[in-house]
DNA sequence: CTGAAAGCGCTAACAC
DNA sequence: GTGTTAGCGCTTTCAG
């Protein structure tokens, strides 16, 4: 690997005026310069990051960490925190859930001394949480939160549970099935949260065969879940699944069971992800604005990172809406 | 930030102690071991990945050079990638094309002394390809390959479109539209060729309005093209796409403007993406065992970051199968 | 077994 | 303007 120590020699200059035409150009004779350019070129020399980082002590790097991209809301997440941390300068380092825990994630990004790091995975009980929070290093969580505190971006999870229950039952369904995200997440909780609250008022609160807690990383029980409860005598008319990623998932299954949607059972997400509009899917679901999510994420992680305001609390709720497709419909006797 | 210095003042050891704990601790007496070890829990300490990247001179992470994640081969691949790679002791750095050059993308990854790159996004004659093969750092092609010379993974590209071409064909299509990738890309010039041949031999040559080159980085004419084909006075029966990610966006395009797939008009990709698979795509693709192909190419690098058998040329050539689902079906006059 | 010391490639004072 | 020097936080000889 050549170094700069080899440009400065090649060059006949100091190492220190080849990192001069690196940082600070200007403040290098041309004469000079263009030497130390030349050499560049010629040993087709690259500096070293890594050495740079460990003196500057930052990275210009910030850190994702992410669920699955099987699932098309980090898709579409990831895509607009990457795509607007390097407009801005930054790169994006990746970081997924999978086996290790939140605990090895968090040391392995701290390791590499990341300028500051965003999160949309977190339980909101993991104990790792305190850790995190009193870092000192730049956060955001994003749509999964900490039970307290924090800095985060979310919807308001409630209210996008209440506007999907309350469209399914004025839709006439009775017999109503919840496919949910596992509660220790700050997501499901809160949209379960609210689809409880509709469904009690409409006096049709959630029969236990017909509410299911599936694993969001792999949806591998999907399949079985749907299928048992198709089986019923009176299998439901409606599948709340408070993810599009379930959603899509459970749509899989019934297509596959030669059932029709809407005709057969109506079926809504909660996201809004891209995914979801395509002609061939048209999901009822309730909308996130993803782009903006993920963009608001990084404009405030990186506010943090450069004026070092890290103690302003930045809680952010956004207001969802409905979206009314094409797999939800009346429901007739 | 804490370093190895306070944890070594802390138990009362030399610092070189606290790195052998880190790295070999059999080599250091359990008494101190522990002594170190507690200090480490107590002052949560973290050992800084950038200063061992730099003596060590190696930072056990690979690099991916992707297309956009709008693409669901680049998902199905980078899923497959990071995961094995993580099995093996290995982070992966993802990078993106973009409005990056190559050649920048090149120059940041080879600053981050990554120990081996897996490109998927060359086009065939670009020049920094030379560059990256003389570089001496380990790494492999994934799909998209040099025209001459580097380690690759792919599939018969040519052999793809063979396949796909001969099947529309046998359907008793005439009208043949096409949605190539641009041809500076091994994959789409492959495709092409395979396709080109069956026609020619079906006496079918492909008409000039209904070829159109697509940026499949944002595959944003699609809309535009595939409307104007199908205004013409005699609109193409079947539309063959050199990708699934182009087939899934004609879709909802011919969708949303009220077409029938198939019984207006045949859709058929080239990837076989996770996505093609799901009911409510069921698009005609050739297949090809996308998990494999990631593996297979951080199997390589591995092989070669790890008993430095760079000189050994890994090319491999995977032969692709027909999925036959249902899209396309038999044209009737 | 363990401490002292050198040095990875770079940036950032500090002199001249 | 530019060279010299001192680290950044680690690993790795080299002594002992």
């Amino acid at each position: 690997m050549v170094s700069s120590k080899d440009v400065a020699r090649a060059a006949g200059v100091s190492q220190a005026t080849v990192s001069r035409v690196l940082n600070n150009p200007e403040s290098v004779r041309p004469v000079k310069r263009n030497k130390v350019l030349e050499a560049i070129q010629q040993l087709n020399y690259e500096p070293n990051l890594i050495a740079r980082s460990l003196v500057t002590n930052n990275t210009r790097t910030i850190a994702f960490i992410s669920g699955s991209m099987r699932n098309n809301f980090f898709i579409d997440t990831m895509d607009s925190i990457i795509n607007l941390a390097k407009d801005r300068g930054y790169r994006t380092m990746i970081f997924f859930d999978g086996n290790e825990s939140l605990k090895d994630i968090w040391s392995t990004v701290k390791g590499h001394m990341v300028d500051g790091v965003i999160l949309s995975l977190v339980s909101m009980d993991d104990p790792v949480l305190e850790d995190i929070m009193n870092s000192g290093i730049p956060h955001m969580f994003l749509s999964r939160r900490p039970r307290f505190g924090g800095n985060y971006i979310e919807i308001d999870n409630r209210l996008a549970g209440e506007l999907i229950a309350s469209h399914v039952v004025e839709l006439g369904h009775r017999r109503i099935a919840l496919l949910s995200g596992e509660l220790q997440y700050s997501t499901f909780l809160g949209r379960k949260e609210g689809i409880d609250k509709v469904m009690a008022e409409a006096g049709l609160p959630l029969e236990a065969g017909l509410v299911h807690y599936i694993n969001t990383a792999t949806l591998s029980e999907i399949e079985k879940v749907v299928w048992k409860m198709m089986q019923f005598n009176e299998p439901p008319t409606a599948i709340i699944c408070t993810s599009d990623a379930m959603a899509i998932a459970c749509m899989d299954v019934l297509l596959g069971m030669g059932l029709s949607i809407p005709g057969d059972v109506s079926i809504s997400g909660i996201d809004d992800s891209k995914l979801a509009a395509h002609q061939s899917f048209q999901l009822t679901t309730v909308g996130h604005k993803i782009f903006e999510i993920g963009e608001i994420a990084v404009e405030n992680l990186l506010e943090m990172i450069g004026h070092k305001e890290i103690d302003k609390k930045r809680q952010i709720v956004l207001r969802p809406e409905l979206m009314i497709r094409r797999t939800t419909a009346r429901h007739v006797e």
